[in-house]
RNA sequence: GCCCAGGUGGCGGAAUUGGUAGACGCGUUGGUCUCAAACACCAAUGGUAGCAAUACCGUGCCGGUUCGACUCCGGCCCUGGGUACCA
């Protein structure tokens, strides 16, 4: 009998369905392991091969925890909402809940045929009401609490309101906006509820303010940064710009601290945790007031280095900052205006990537330094970004490049002011000096200091002289909360004379109503601006924008725990029990962003007590991603319809040539493409294309590593993999393809060799009669069995423990391979071998394991433990280095006294002819490492 | 630009604490089995020189630390991810 996955897979996934073999419950008897993947958006295009590696990984860490007697929580649930449902929605019509409905089923399908142990009692979709019920609930919370920096926590607005009524806000110590007026308690108890209740939203973690955003006038909409190229939509090639627009945002600035130190207590990888702290970018220095010449207006600026301040020889503000047009004089007011107008196009990634393009230009005004009293020129430049400090810079041009940059561009003086500062021939500054070690020079009263000292001086001077004060800067914004979209939760508030209010908790979900159309209205509204009498108690009219897709995303962990409960988000209790996730395994990707906001979200829902825990993810493995291999061909911009091959690029302008993703699917080789399958492919494209192929006959593309994905059309769907192999082969050659962490191709080179060590397994139980019927032998396995079946268990364990995936593949093989060597059939052999199995190969090692007899699942069963015993060695091989280059191998017993071995090694005939007679300078014994002669 | 990661044979990768570089698998070459194929099995396989023993070179590039460096330090180059409204 062969090997037949084809019978065999579908067979053992019925019965574990049927058998509720991943069936969870809460069982305080043993110890709980919570498994989890990131969950997936279920996109059109159906699992691609990425997904699997994750999910296999993860399942592997929780049938082997299972097997060591572990209650597991190993749940699958799907992140719905999104932009490329509602997209589709414009494009056809189609309602998104529909098309994520067979989304999902497909999903489901899909992954059904992998083997996972999911327990699909406990799925959530976050575009369920159900579901998103309790995200709006979530947000109402956040909405009625505040931030109290005095222990550093969330705590009820009533909590708030006690205070003001008892002593008003000067003592009060939290988050809060910037214009927010300070009152005391009988200001605030003469207050009208109306009154007292506007003043709180300034308070609240979640609150509505102006934020910058892409709008396309041309769609009507707000873009994505993804959705804008070069200064366009990347739909219809429409201008795009920054435009200001009321939105709702949260206050996760107030948890800035929490979050970077949160960091130092849990497992996740050090580099991700750098990037957190990067992002979060907590930075000590002043804020600096500089005076206009000739207004009464103060410009203050944020600085990391106020021992610069005698540096400063110009100011720079950002082309939005709202007092532009007020500090401009009249002879500059076309020049700023222009400037300020180009640079409302240009992405804040463009502004701060094109360092090269220095461009700015002067108001004409001047300030005056608070410390030295110098008057300098006043700038606006867009290397300078209004969201980051108070957008405004004080320039120290020898002291940080983009400053000096600019000021060598526009020929400003440059002062160097820390005494090792590079000069030029003529004795001006060459480059620009960063660090922070040095003395002071051309400094004022500052001279002579060090650099940590003279930062110390400034801001003590400037607190006495009331011109500046010390101040912690963190790059962290608070997170815009806001959609122009259908497709999302609903925000459950609505707006009395323009105020906003929640609506009340039993009235949630408040569900997405039905629309005629899913563009936004013609007067730019978000699309829920279509829905008719979309009003609260039919006066009141709701909120237009939805939640953002990191909404669902940063909670849905804690509502597997309890997912069908109708009264609560996750009970509490259930919570305790199942509490952080022991291991969630995820992309990169969302280093910064699902991981940050599910952090805020937990640190606030357990500053509340809804939560046990204040960390969700207690050990963090990120994916590598399995990039695609994407084949791109050229068209001729001028000629929509004009086509041509790769390999005569080089004859065409490059900027008349336009880089098209098409599908895999048409390729023929290494790099040639079928034009043929393209027509049927998207004939709206290519129907009547015209393709200019090479002399030889062929198209050719070029072929670009990057991220799988539906833009690209380089995915790779999973199923035609196990239809080709088994979902073991792809399970195992997932993981062997290299380590999970570690980004990868996909690439099916190597999959024989993984298909063939399921087969050698097979056969293992099938080699010792002639019929190749099952069969194992009750024989006490000898000493050299033992040996090769307890190196592997060793192996594997300790593998696993440390959460390497790959090289327990290779153990595997090479324990198959060791046991065919042997003609090995002792069932006590076999029986471990499918066990240390299981974990990788669910199916095959099941019906084996049924073969031998048992009558529950191999996944119930106990994962062996390796006996020390069958692995002492007497003796040990060392390798014997001269001057650290390997010349000779010298075996000795292990107990062999340094001494004896140092002599042993010396009498070696190879040691001898490299000494030639004279003694050795040194020689180095590693115990179970090496011999290392020094001559 | 900024933040993070990676770079090892023809290919994917291994080397767990600074200690035999290339485990395991693919591919290639030669062979066994077969009427033939498929399957399977055996052998070789980093490069150069050599019949061989062996020698020299070799972990992106340049330099350093060390008895000894893929591993640690400094400086570059290239590739991938993120960069706040893709998920």
């Amino acid at each position: 009998m062969v090997y037949d996955p084809k019978q065999i897979e579908p067979k053992w996934q019925e019965y574990w369905q049927k058998n509720d073999v991943y069936k969870t419950e809460i069982d305080h008897s043993k110890p709980k392991y919570y498994a989890l993947d990131m969950f997936p958006y279920p996109s059109g295009k159906g699992l691609h091969i990425g997904h699997p590696l994750g999910y296999t990984a993860s399942d592997i860490m929780a049938r082997y925890k299972r097997m060591q007697g572990f209650n597991i929580l190993h749940p699958m649930g799907f992140d719905s909402f999104g932009l490329p449902a509602e997209q589709h929605a414009i494009d056809t019509g189609q309602h998104p809940a529909v098309t994520t409905a067979e989304n999902i089923a497909n999903f489901k399908q899909q992954l059904s045929k992998l083997g996972f142990c999911f327990d699909w009692d406990r799925e959530v979709q976050t575009s369920d009401p159900q579901f998103y019920k309790w995200t709006q609930w979530i947000f109402m919370q956040i909405f009625n609490s505040w931030f109290n920096y005095d222990n550093n926590k969330a705590e009820s607005i009533e909590s708030l309101y006690a205070i003001f009524t008892k002593a008003g806000n000067t003592q009060v110590n939290a988050a809060c906006d910037e214009d927010t007026p300070s009152f005391t308690a009988e200001q605030w108890n003469a207050y009208s509820a109306d009154e007292q209740y506007k003043i709180s939203l300034k308070y609240r973690l979640t609150y509505v303010a102006d934020s910058v955003v892409n709008w396309c006038p041309a769609l009507g909409t707000v873009l994505a940064n993804d959705e804008v190229k070069d200064g366009v939509s990347e739909r219809g090639g429409h201008p795009v710009e920054r435009k200001k627009m009321k939105q709702w945002s949260m206050r996760i600035t107030a948890y800035a601290d929490r979050l970077l130190t949160g960091l130092d207590r849990i497992d996740w990888p050090e580099p991700l945790k750098e990037m957190q702290r990067n992002w979060i970018g907590k930075s000590h220095g002043a804020e600096m007031d500089f005076k206009v010449d000739g207004h009464e207006v103060t410009l203050t600026c944020f600085t990391t280095r106020p021992d610069t301040i005698y540096g400063v020889t110009f100011m720079v503000m950002a082309p939005e900052h709202e007092l532009v047009p007020q500090l401009t004089t009249a002879e500059q007011k076309a020049e700023v205006e222009a400037y300020v107008e180009m640079a409302k196009n240009r992405s804040e990634r463009e502004r701060q990537s094109e360092v090269k393009k220095v461009s700015g230009v002067f108001t004409g005004s001047y300030v005056i330094n608070p410390i030295s009293g110098e008057k300098v020129q006043l700038w606006v430049a867009d290397y300078v970004l209004a969201g980051y400090g108070t957008g405004v810079v004080m320039a120290v041009p020898g002291g940080d490049e983009r400053d000096f940059r600019f000021a060598k561009h526009y020929q400003l003086p440059i002062t160097p002011v820390v005494e090792g500062t590079k000069l030029d021939e003529n004795g001006e500054v060459a480059e620009a000096n960063p660090t922070k070690e040095g003395i002071m020079i051309n400094s004022g009263y500052l001279n002579g200091m060090t650099c940590k000292d003279a930062i110390q001086a400034v801001i003590k001077k400037a607190e006495e002289d009331g011109t500046g004060t010390g101040k912690v800067n963190f790059r962290l914004r608070d997170a815009v909360f806001s959609r122009q979209r259908y497709w999302g939760e609903p925000v459950p508030a609505y707006f009395k004379d323009g105020i906003p209010y929640m609506i009340k908790e039993e009235e949630l979900p408040l569900t997405l109503p039905e629309i005629s159309e899913y563009k936004p209205t013609a007067d730019g509204d978000p699309p829920l601006g279509r829905a008719e009498g979309w009003t609260y108690q039919d006066q009141y009219a709701y909120e237009l924008t939805t939640m953002p897709g990191w909404a669902g995303s940063s909670w849905y962990f804690a509502r597997y725990m309890d997912a069908n409960n109708a009264n609560e988000f996750a009970n509490i209790e259930k919570t305790k029990y199942w509490n952080q996730v022991d291991l969630y395994i995820g992309g990169t990707e969302h280093a910064v962003g699902h991981l940050l906001y599910s952090r805020f979200w937990s640190h606030f829902l357990f500053d509340r007590g809804f939560l046990p825990y204040d960390e969700p993810f207690k050990k963090l493995i990120n994916q590598g991603m399995i990039q695609g291999n994407s084949a791109i061909i050229y068209r001729l911009k001028d000629q929509s319809n004009k086509y041509i091959s790769a390999k005569q690029k080089g004859d065409y302008d490059q900027e008349n040539l336009i880089e098209i993703h098409v599908t895999v699917a048409a390729l023929t080789g290494e790099d040639t493409i079928d034009p043929e399958v393209l027509r049927t492919w998207k004939p709206e494209d290519f129907k009547d294309a015209e393709f200019v192929a090479d002399p030889d006959g062929n198209f050719y593309c070029t072929r670009r590593i990057e991220k799988m994905g539906k833009r690209y059309h380089n995915a790779i769907d999973p199923v035609s993999v196990i239809n080709d192999f088994s979902a073991d082969t792809l399970r195992c050659y997932e993981m062997f393809l290299g380590p999970l962490e570690q980004s990868k191709p996909w690439d099916t080179k190597g999959i024989d060799g993984v298909h063939k060590f399921l087969r050698k397994m097979w056969r293992l139980f099938h080699q010792f009669n002639d019929q190749g019927e099952f069969e194992t032998s009750d024989g006490t396995p000898d000493d050299a069995e033992q040996k090769v079946i307890h190196k592997a268990i060793k192996r594997l364990t300790e593998d696993l423990e440390r959460f390497a995936f790959n090289t327990p593949v290779s153990t595997l093989m090479i324990c198959v391979n060791e046991l065919t060597d042997l003609k090995c059939n002792k069932h006590e052999v076999l029986e471990k071998l499918l066990l240390i199995a299981a974990p990788y190969a669910p199916h095959i090692t099941e019906d084996l394991w049924a073969k031998m007899g048992h009558i529950t699942s191999i996944h119930q069963a106990t994962f062996p433990k390796h006996d020390e015993k069958y692995l002492q060695e007497s003796s040990f091989e060392y390798p014997v280095s001269i001057n650290g280059k390997k010349r000779t191998t010298i075996k000795v017993p292990l107990d062999m006294p340094k001494e004896d071995i140092e002599r042993q090694v010396l009498a070696n005939d190879v040691v001898q002819k490299w000494l030639e007679g004279k003694p050795p300078k040194k020689v180095i014994i590693v115990p179970k490492r090496i011999v290392n002669v020094v001559i």
